[in-house]
This record gives C-alpha cells, structure tokens and sequence, in this order.
DNA sequence: CCTATAATCAACTAATTCGTTTATCAACCA
DNA sequence: TGGTTGATAAACGAATTAGTTGATTATAGG
C-alpha cells in the first residue's frame, strides 16, 4: 500500500466521479455549455439536491469548476483535469500495446524458425 | 435518468474499477507484463484474498483477461478497454476546448471593437 | 495416495455512497 | 420589508464496497 502522495487522491476522486452515469451525462452537458444547477437537475428524474451533490463530487474531484452570477452558480467543465485522466491511462495502454506488437514478431519469427522446444507450456510465460 | 443501455455499465465499472489506488496499481504493473495473483500481491500488505478480489473487479470491468496454466491463473492487461476509455472522456474534453478556444476568439474580437453593451453580465451566459 | 500450492468462496464488520425529505442560507425583486 | 427563487446543509435509510479470517476447490508433484 505504497503512498504516491496526493496525486493518487485525484485520480480516485476523478474516476469515482465518472464511475456514475449521470455524473458522466453531467460532464457530457457541460461539454456543449456552462449551466446552473437547475438547468442541469432537469432532464433528470432525481431532486434537486441529488444533482447537488453530484455536482459537488464533480467539482471535488477537480472536473468542474464553478462561479457566481448573483444567486446561480454556473458550472464549467475543466477540460485540463479530463486530460490528466487520458494521460494516466495512455500511459499503461501504449506500453502494453507496444509490448503486445513486440510479442507479435515474437510469434511470427517462431513460425518461419521454429525453436528448439526444450519446453512446453500453455504459456508463454510471466513476459507474454 | 435515460438509459443508454449496457454501455453504460461498462464505463460505471471500468471507471470504478480505476477509482482506487492498489487497481490502478495492478493495472501498471500488468502494463509491464502478465502475472498471476501471487505476483501481483507480493508488493502489498494486503491479503491474497483482497487482491483477488480486486482482480475480479478489474476483469468484470474487462479491463484484464485471464488464461489457465496449470494452477495458475494469470492476468493481461486489456488495452482495447482503456482506450474506450480515453475515447469516451476525449469526446467530451475536445468539444469543450473547441468551445473555449472559440471564445477566446469572441473576447479578442470585444477588445478590438467593443460591443453594444446593452446589458453587462458578470457571466457571458450559458454558453461561456 | 498424500501433501503442498494457487486461487477462490463464504461470512462477517466497518466504512462509504446514493437518494430522499426537511430545513436553512443568500440573493433578487416588488 | 416580505416573498420568491437558486442552491446548499443536515439527518436518515438502503445498498454497496473494502478488508479481514477461515474453509474449500483444483492442480502439481513426490
């Protein structure tokens, strides 16, 4: 259970916060435009203060940020933040992807040269 | 509360799955290469049984693949999942920085000529 | 056959999440 | 000043999650 400090607190409230469908139809809306609490609760069937709170998760998790025209209090969505989490992501996909094309001519060099098959193993082993 | 079917539940999974730091930990480990769950416990404090656990929710999210060697249960990483991943947030994050970027040109084109100024808002509006 | 190993299942506790209802705060307006 | 509107706070219950320990399955190997 290594600490990596508070850089890992983001990224789990940023991706709890997209783990929820309406969370994620929230930041689909603010994409298009900024928008008050209430022009957001109301394509949904939930209370207002259920919006509320998932606004809060949102802006917690650092994916909206928020200002004040006199009594509303508008959302924006945080594009920066979104792009943290493809980084993240991209990082551990592209290195796996290159590993597997790596594993590929692996494969086809066996074909044309078969080994010396000293072993057999369903797999390849813990580098396949 | 619309329902856009299972894909829905593939991104409330795959995002939770990754809202937690010993996952997402896994899931870098796996980016290096496949490992059983003996493999993947060994830097934690935690119980085999946790990272079992743990490991099941990564797989139900289809975030890893698992293969049969013997007694052993090995774990894959499954890039093709991040990327839906990446794909869905990027949607969102590239239409909002379009929308900005935009605005910006609206601001600049303010300051060169100033606007009517009929009604001075501290918001610009919805669609800031 | 018997034992050791890899992994999971089952049961339980503590902590967290999601939504509700009721009440409160703050800003606008007539 | 009093009333309305936008938004949040607080308290509650149902459901879920993350961890533990102890028992169980299944394969490997002497």
């Amino acid at each position: 259970m290594q600490d990596t400090g508070p850089y890992d607190d983001r990224l789990d409230k940023a991706f709890l916060a997209l783990a929820d469908p309406v969370r994620r139809s929230l930041v689909a809306r603010l994409s298009r435009s900024s928008a008050t609490v209430n022009e957001l609760a109301e394509p949904f069937q939930l209370s207002k203060q259920a919006i509320s709170k998932h606004i809060q998760v949102l802006e917690k998790a650092g994916l909206i940020t928020r200002t004040r025209d006199g009594q509303r209090r508008p959302c924006h969505l945080a594009p920066a933040a979104l792009e943290e989490l493809t980084f993240w992501i991209d990082g551990y996909r592209l290195a796996a992807e290159a590993r597997f094309r790596a594993l590929d001519g692996v494969l086809a060099a066996m074909r044309t040269a078969p080994p010396p098959n000293k072993e057999t193993r369903k797999e390849v082993g813990k580098d396949d």
